[in-house]
RNA sequence: UGGGGUAUCGCCAAGCGGUAAGGCAACAGGUUUUGAUCCUGUCAUGCGUAGGUUCGAAUCCUGCUACCCCAGCCA
C-alpha cells in the first residue's frame, strides 16, 4: 500500500490545504520529541506512528529531539531506550537525533534578545509569592514588583544567572505578557530558571536551563518544522508558542494537537509506570507486563502490529479510551498470519500406548503453518509414552467436551487417533496417568467406524525438551486503574494473577532451534516467544488464542 | 458566562448540506486434524439535547447539557 493510500485524518487534511496554498512550499517536516526521562509506551508509538508516518506520507522528514531541559530526571539510559524503541518500531529520523541542549546558546541569545525588546524580565519571587501572584483561575493575577527594571539591570541580572550567582530557585527569567490573561499560561510565564546540576548532554557548561514553553517552539523554528505535533494539554500553550514565535520575528511551524492514546486495563503515564519498576511491583521497564514499547517487544508483540494498531485506531482530537482487545487482534492477526505453529504442553500428565511398541520410535513429518506452505515443515518425534496436557482430560466430561475422556477417541494433532482405557490416580485421587490404545490405521486418515471427539496436542515424553513458560494476563484488573478514585490508587488495582510461571512444561524438540524473541503459536494454547533477556527454553505467552470454549464453559457456570 | 477543548453503535472511527463507511467487541451459522484461522449473516429510521434555517441537516444557526485540559521554577 502507497502512503497516500492508507487513511488520512484531520491533519493530513490541513496538510493538504497548506500543500495547496503552498504555505510551506510543499515541504513537510515533523519532529518526535521526547523527555529522556522514561522509557516510551504504546501511548509514545501512537505519536511516533503520526509524525514519522505524516513525514513519509508527504516525502518529507521526522526528527528524533529530545527535549532535555529538564536534566535532573533524564538519563543517558533513556535516551539509549528511546533510539532502540523507535528504530525497532521501523523508523528512520533525519540525521543524527537532534537535543534540545543543542540549541542551549541560541536559546540564552534569544532570551537576550528578548530582554532587549523590554518583552522579558529578571524577577525574584519565591515560589510562593509566585503563586500568589499568579491569580487563579477566575481571578486576575497581578505585576511582579519586578517587572518595570530597565533592561539594562535585565541583563546584567539574567547575566549573573548565568553566570552562577544565584542559587537554585532564587530568581528566575519571565517573559512579560499579560497577568490579567484569562489563559494561565500568558500570564508572565517563567522561561529560564536556576539549577545547579549537571547535565546529561552539556555537562557543568549551565546552570540556567530554559523551560518548555520557551525551548520547544524555538528548537522547532530552528529546525524549519513545518508541522509541530503535540497532544491535546498543549492547546493553552499554543497561544504562548506564538507569542514567542512572533515577538521573535522567526519562521512559524504550526502546532497542532491530537488526542493522547488511552488503553482501558492499562496505564499510560511515565510518573506510574516509573513507580511500577521503583517500587517493583514489576521486573523493569521492559517487564512483558508493561506497556512500555520495551515491554511489549518482549512479551512478543511485533513491530508491524504495533504499526497496525496505531493505524487503526486513528487520530482525532477527541480523547476517548481504545479497548485493550485491539491490540490484542492487532498481534493475533499478525501472528496468526505469520508465526509458525509449535506443539507445547504446558501442564503435562503422562499417557502411555498399551499397544504401541516399546522401542519403537517415529518421526512424523508436519507443517509450519496450516495456510503457508512456504513456511515449511519440521521433523516431530513420537513414541510409547507421551504427554498430554491435564486440560485435555476429563473423567466426568462436561457437554459439548471435544477432548480425551475415559472410553472416548482423540486425534492426536499430526499423529494417530487414541482411545483412552484407563486413568491411573495416585492417593490424593489425582489422575497422573492415562493408558490409551492407538489406532494404527489412522495416520494422515479418518477413522473406520468411528470419530474422534476432537484434536489435542502432545508431545513424546523421551524427546521433550523442559521449559518455563512465563504465562502472562493483565496487569490491572480494574478497566480504568488510572482514573481517580476516592480511596484508591493504580497500585490498588494490580492483578496479583499477572504472572503464573510454569516450570514443568514439555515442548517438542524443534524448539531447541528458536532463536530468542521469535514468536510461535503453541497449537491450542496460544502465542508466545522466546524470551529475549533469558537464555534456554523461556518462553513468554503474547496473547491467548480466541477462546470460544471458554464462553461455552463460563455459560453453563 | 474564567479560558481552552470534545460529543456519531458497548469501544475506536468515517462523514465536510443529498438521505449513517469501516475496524474491534458481541451474537447466529458454515468449513476445519488448532474449540484457532477463514467464510457468511445480524448489530445506529439514528448522530449529546431542545429548537431553528432548508425541498433536504450528523453536517449550517441558537440555546442547553455532559465530559476533558489549565493556577510546576515538569514536559
Amino acid at each position: 500500500m502507497s502512503e497516500t493510500s492508507k487513511p488520512g485524518n484531520f491533519i493530513t487534511q490541513i496538510i493538504d490545504k497548506d500543500n495547496e496554498s503552498g504555505k510551506h512550499n510543499g515541504v513537510v517536516m515533523t519532529r518526535f520529541p521526547p523527555e529522556p526521562n522514561g522509557y516510551l509506551h504504546i501511548g509514545h508509538a501512537k505519536s511516533i506512528c503520526l509524525n514519522f508516518g505524516i513525514a513519509q506520507r508527504y516525502n518529507g522528514q521526522c526528527n528524533l529531539r529530545f527535549d532535555d531541559t529538564n536534566p535532573e530526571k533524564e538519563s543517558v539510559e533513556y535516551i539509549e531506550s528511546i533510539k532502540r524503541d523507535v528504530e525497532w518500531l521501523g523508523f528512520e529520523w533525519k540525521d543524527e537525533p537532534k537535543f534540545a541542549s543543542d540549541y542551549f546558546q541560541a536559546l540564552y541569545d534569544f532570551a537576550v534578545q528578548l530582554i532587549e525588546m523590554g518583552k522579558a524580565y529578571v524577577c525574584e519571587l519565591n515560589g510562593e509569592q509566585m503563586r500568589e501572584y499568579r491569580g487563579t483561575l477566575k481571578e486576575p493575577g497581578k505585576n511582579s514588583p519586578y517587572r518595570d527594571r530597565s533592561v539594562a539591570e535585565n541583563l546584567a541580572l539574567f547575566t549573573d544567572m548565568k553566570n552562577g550567582k544565584y542559587k537554585d530557585g532564587e530568581v528566575v527569567l519571565r517573559a512579560k505578557i499579560d497577568m490579567a490573561s484569562p489563559n494561565m499560561n500568558l500570564r508572565d510565564p517563567i522561561i529560564y530558571r536556576v539549577r545547579h546540576v549537571h547535565h546529561h548532554q552539556t555537562g557543568d557548561q549551565w546552570c540556567v536551563y530554559p523551560m518548555y514553553d520557551f525551548t520547544h517552539c524555538l528548537s522547532d523554528a530552528i529546525e524549519n518544522i513545518t508541522h509541530s505535533i503535540c497532544t491535546l494539554e498543549f492547546q493553552d500553550h499554543r497561544p504562548l508558542y506564538d507569542w514567542v514565535l512572533d515577538t521573535l520575528g522567526t519562521v512559524h511551524p504550526q502546532q497542532i494537537e491530537f488526542a493522547r492514546l488511552n488503553l482501558n486495563y492499562t496505564v499510560t503515564s511515565k510518573r506510574k509506570l516509573k513507580q511500577l519498576v521503583d517500587e517493583k511491583h514489576v521486573d523493569g521497564w521492559d517487564d512483558p507486563r508493561m506497556p512500555t514499547i520495551s515491554g511489549l517487544r518482549r512479551r512478543g508483540y511485533t513491530a508491524l502490529a504495533i504499526r497496525n494498531f496505531c493505524e487503526r485506531i486513528g487520530v482525532t482530537r477527541s480523547d476517548g479510551v481504545v479497548d485493550v482487545s485491539m491490540l490484542e487482534h492487532a498481534i493475533r492477526e499478525d501472528l496468526d498470519a505469520n508465526a509458525n505453529r509449535a506443539m507445547a504442553v504446558l501442564n503435562p500428565i503422562k499417557v502411555t500406548l498399551t499397544n504401541y511398541p516399546e522401542d519403537k520410535e517415529e518421526i512424523f513429518t508436519v507443517n509450519n503453518h496450516p495456510k503457508n506452505e512456504d513456511a515449511g515443515q519440521r521433523k516431530v518425534p513420537f513414541s510409547k509414552t507421551l504427554y498430554i496436557d491435564a486440560a485435555d482430560f476429563a473423567e466426568e466430561p462436561p457437554r459439548k467436551w471435544k477432548r480425551l475422556t475415559l472410553e472416548g477417541a482423540v486425534r492426536l494433532r499430526g499423529g494417530y487417533v487414541i482411545t483412552c482405557d484407563e486413568a491411573i490416580k495416585n492417593e490424593a485421587g489425582e489422575v497422573v496417568e492415562l493408558l490409551c490404545r492407538y489406532d494404527e490405521n489412522t495416520l494422515g486418515v479418518n477413522p473406520e467406524g468411528y470419530k474422534p471427539k476432537g484434536v489435542i496436542h502432545w508431545v513424546s515424553a523421551q524427546h521433550a525438551v523442559d521449559a518455563t513458560v512465563n504465562l502472562y494476563d493483565r496487569l490491572f484488573n480494574n478497566d480504568a486503574p488510572d482514573a481517580n478514585y476516592e480511596d484508591k490508587t493504580f497500585l490498588d488495582f494490580i492483578n496479583e494473577e499477572s504472572l503464573t510461571v510454569l516450570t514443568n512444561a514439555k515442548v517438542e524438540p524443534s524448539l531447541l532451534a528458536s532463536e530468542k524473541g521469535q514468536g510461535f503459536q503453541f497449537e491450542r494454547e496460544g502465542y508466545f516467544c522466546r524470551d529475549l533477556e533469558k537464555d534456554g527454553m523461556v518462553f513468554n505467552r503474547t496473547v491467548t488464542l480466541r477462546d470460544s470454549w471458554a464462553k461455552i464453559e463460563a455459560k453453563g457456570k
